[in-house]
RNA sequence: GCCCAGAUAGCUCAGUCGGUAGAGCAGAGGAUUGAAAAUCCUCGUGUCGGUGGUUCGAUUCCGCCUCUGGGCA
């Protein structure tokens, strides 16, 4: 606990000190004074059911790993079965950052999740152990590794005009409007892209400048990461074949259903404050689940769907993959030995830091 | 056993008044800056159940056969 209060305290600290990008960091994150670039982090990915988990949890217990999650769904409280959460007894066990960390009547955020786990990075390191980020948020690992814009978070007011403007006239006069104040972005963002059209405009509206205007700004970037973490080393898991992870993902979401998935929606479901469009809710199998309790399909038309969007999910991890830079690829096939993906992962570790 | 309706893409189905066919879903590839497990873009050749006939030409019309529903016995 005292550590904890001493990480808080020194946290200014080495913000101010990253900032000036100096290599004399300060003294509690020295490990090694003879090496000049600070100490691997290893970042362990790969599409949803090929087995992440299982390596996170070995890692923590023998090889003094601490974990954060690197995952949109499991920050949100109460999506447990459905989300792939480990159980309440090994997250009491092992000590897990960024999971159970928000209300899913609040959003949270790639920029958020960028912060917090910069602090908990810091907190394991200062604690003696080593971070282990591990999920399959790949625009999380994304905004960590590569930074962000400086940019207003999302604002409830605006966005509802811009719903507004949208339900009147349509996407296609919001997409006019953004062509007007950023004809960029405009042409950049598909006319059907609502998402992306909306942010743009609110960018536009909360600022007075383009959000092309904000990406360019040298100035305003968040890129730097602190120089204790500034060594990020990615593994992905990586199924032999297309058609095995296919096969798990559908053994995995059949066992959820087994477990209790929809008693567990059901639960959110009766909540008057969430619906159907919070990001918490749309989430994979959350969403299908919901709908079903919604009475707009039966029960097997839900299980279908909720493989299919999981088996997409997948896909477009993979997609991330594919172009991801410095990226090591571990092959899993199904029987493969977790103590071999283990060593694996240990062996692309060491062999950074000796570099 | 008889009557009726079907049989077309992996699935559900549309269609061709005779000139070899297209939607949705699934799937594949791609994009990705405060919702990202989100959001969006691109990609459609399949013995049109089998067989014989009519026809210059049949997936389409006709006969028979097989299978699947439903009805009558």
């Amino acid at each position: 606990e005292s550590l904890a209060l001493l990480a808080f305290i020194l946290y200014p600290l080495s913000q101010l000190s990253t900032s000036r990008a100096n290599q004399a960091s300060k003294a509690p994150l020295q490990h090694n004074k003879n090496s000049t670039s600070p100490p691997p982090i290893l970042c362990l990915t790969g599409p949803t059911a090929a087995g992440k988990t299982n390596i996170a949890l070995e890692l923590a217990r023998h090889h003094n790993f601490e974990i954060i999650s690197v995952d949109s769904a499991l920050v949100y409280k109460g999506l447990d079965i459905g989300s792939g959460k480990p159980d309440k007894k090994i997250l009491s066990e092992i000590p897990h950052h960024l999971v159970d960390i928000r209300d899913p009547a609040k959003p949270y955020s790639a920029a958020e999740f960028r912060e917090d786990a910069i602090k908990a990075a810091e907190q394991i390191l200062q604690a003696g152990k080593k971070p282990l980020l591990v999920g399959g948020t790949m625009l999380y690992f994304k905004v960590l590794r590569d930074g962000l814009a400086r940019m207003p978070a999302a604002n409830p007011e605006i966005r509802k005009q811009i719903l507004n403007l949208a339900n009147a006239q349509g996407w296609d006069a919001v997409h006019k409007r953004l062509e007007q104040v950023d004809p960029e972005s405009a042409a950049r963002i598909h006319r059907n892209d609502p998402q992306r059209l909306m942010r743009a405009l609110e960018v536009y509206e909360s600022t007075g400048k383009a959000l092309t205007e904000h990406h360019r700004d040298e100035d305003a970037q968040q890129s730097a990461l602190p120089d204790f973490m500034s060594n990020l080393v990615f593994v992905a898991l990586h199924p032999e074949q297309r058609s095995t992870l296919h096969a798990q993902i559908a053994e995995r979401f059949q066992k959820m259903l087994e477990a209790g998935f929809v008693d567990e929606v059901k639960v959110l479901f009766e909540r008057d404050d969430l619906s159907h469009d919070l990001p918490a809710i749309r989430s994979v199998g959350y969403r299908q689940v919901w709908e079903y309790l919604d009475g707009q399909y039966d029960y097997q038309t839900m299980a279908d769907k909720g493989v299919a969007a999981t088996r997409q999910l997948a896909k477009r991890q993979l997609t991330w993959l594919r172009s991801w830079p410095d990226l090591t690829r571990i092959e899993v096939e199904t029987g493969s030995e977790s103590e071999n993906i283990v060593k694996k992962c240990l062996k692309v570790l060491h062999q950074t830091s000796i570099k």
